[in-house]
DNA sequence: CTCAAGTTAATTGTGCACAACTTAATTTTG
DNA sequence: CAAAATTAAGTTGTGCACAATTAACTTGAG
């Protein structure tokens, strides 16, 4: 037997599995919206954003979501596809992609803001120990970043 | 504001976001073996139930690690390809693939042995608040698997 | 026994993730 | 100022995830 790698499976096994069942879970509500999940955290952000006046580049969103421009470079193609963002290449500097809510994606916000309820309600969980859950995996990953940029210097 | 908008995204996308930091902390790791993340939990479940003397069909597989043939089917190509596994379809019932360790693929597990110290190491947290987070997920990923089960009846 | 229903993998197609590399623009520095 | 370094986004290629479909096989009701 060898205690540590089975506990090792447990942990981050669960990790993975309860990320895919949450994800799985919000599939059914985003499709009414046509998005997928890592195109409804890029609203999420754009809409935040949008509220204190911000432009939002791409590598803004990037920092943000812990994406890189290979992942949402095609992603907002197909947003700005669809209608709800437009991407300018800014005036001062070249180099930069600035994203845009469209009037299309702004309202997409109303239709959203009924997505989180309806993923809560009929899960048998207290809102308490989600809020702790959250605080938990938030160090984790704070421990995880601190780790990377220690051993990058 | 929309306070539950931002709480939801708060608890999802701490989900999301921990569980790809933990898998990029994998990642070179599981580089030495050869192995990507989704292989090493495919090569777990392999190694864990060759003790026990089981046979494994793809669908086990699917079971454990809630993951569909459209996913393990190619993977597990792969790894037969490395010379890990073998697949064989199974005598008494042509539908079913038979997955085995080769020699080279229980070989294998002596080196992965090494893999979770190495992953903890260096990560500032206490072992009990990981196990504790484990719990939590645990519960979270039942409390949804429940909902699902009850709402396909 | 027969055929409809169910089971098991495989296939196909879409959309992430991410590494590695490229291109272009900008900043730093000798 | 010009060469070198840096930065921002895009491109290419690999490997998941997962929906939807297909094919092969098994089983069970009539």
């Amino acid at each position: 037997m060898n205690d540590l790698l089975a506990l090792d499976n447990q942990i981050c096994f669960s990790l993975y599995a309860a990320n895919r069942a949450i994800t799985a879970r919000y599939r059914p509500l985003l499709a009414e919206l046509e998005l997928t999940y890592p195109q409804y955290l890029v609203m999420l952000v754009l809409w935040e954003r949008a509220q204190i006046g911000h432009a939002t580049r791409v590598s803004d969103l990037g920092v943000r979501l812990r994406l890189d421009s290979g992942t949402l470079t095609p992603l907002l193609k197909r947003l700005a596809l669809r209608g709800l963002v437009r991407r300018e290449r800014s005036a001062d500097d070249e180099r930069v992609v600035t994203i845009t809510l469209t009037g299309q994606g702004a309202d997409l916000k109303k239709r959203a803001a009924q997505v989180p309820q309806k993923l809560l309600c009929g899960l048998d969980l207290a809102p308490d120990r989600l809020l702790a859950l959250r605080n938990e995996l938030n160090e984790v990953l704070q421990a995880i970043e601190a780790q990377s940029k220690q051993s990058s210097v």
